[in-house]
DNA sequence: CTCTAACGTAAGAGTCTGCTAACGTAGGGG
DNA sequence: CCCCTACGTTAGCAGACTCTTACGTTAGAG
């Protein structure tokens, strides 16, 4: 999560989302950063698993990993099933509670 | 995402995600840091409108945001439906340039 | 009115981060 | 073999971030 909370991840991840890119292109989608920026950006994607990079003579293709953010997607969903969970236990003490009463 | 990818603050949404909590109560969650550090993390979170404040006398009581945490979930999302979109529009340039050739 | 509890806020220190500039490397092309 | 392209990597710096300490404020108790 906090790799994608720097905005230039979060687009070199949609760059890659469908489509697979070397080093150099993805680079030209960023004209105010220099290409050793990207290529550190892309180090940390890689290093969280985010992205696959494949090797072609000099250059290097990146894939986004859609399973890794599919993680992530899911994590956010618990916040929802787990207020259900927490709401249910709520609502059983607070039975208990009346019972007791 | 930047605002969650601090482990406190996405501890501190999921604290208050059922439950409206008084700001001492959730500093007590964190031994580890002064509340004065909670306080600022609560701060932040206001800023971004991920929690609602109420106050009550001299306490301040804190909710999670749902609405605000949904719009990050269905930003996920648009990951793999821009990705159908892409896809398809690839598929269609593919196809007008073999009905050229 | 004084005291205390429950807060936020300001200032400063230490750390992390993102960037640039410079350099190193590996794989072709000629 | 030389050179160029396509990269990653390192060093260093400026700004952002998180934390603590100290202080200010407000509401209620006594």
């Amino acid at each position: 999560m906090r790799t994608l909370g720097e905005p230039k991840r979060c687009e070199i991840l949609r760059l890659v989302w469908v489509e697979e890119l070397p080093a150099t292109e993805i680079a030209d989608h960023f004209p105010s950063v220099t290409r050793s920026a990207i290529s550190q950006h892309l180090a940390v994607l890689r290093s969280v698993g985010l992205v696959n990079e494949r090797r072609e003579g000099t250059r290097r293709l990146y894939t986004a990993n859609h399973a890794e953010l599919a993680r992530l997607r899911s994590f956010l969903d618990s916040f929802w099933t787990s207020s259900l969970d927490r709401l249910r236990d709520l609502a059983e003490a607070d039975q208990r509670n009346q019972e007791r009463a």
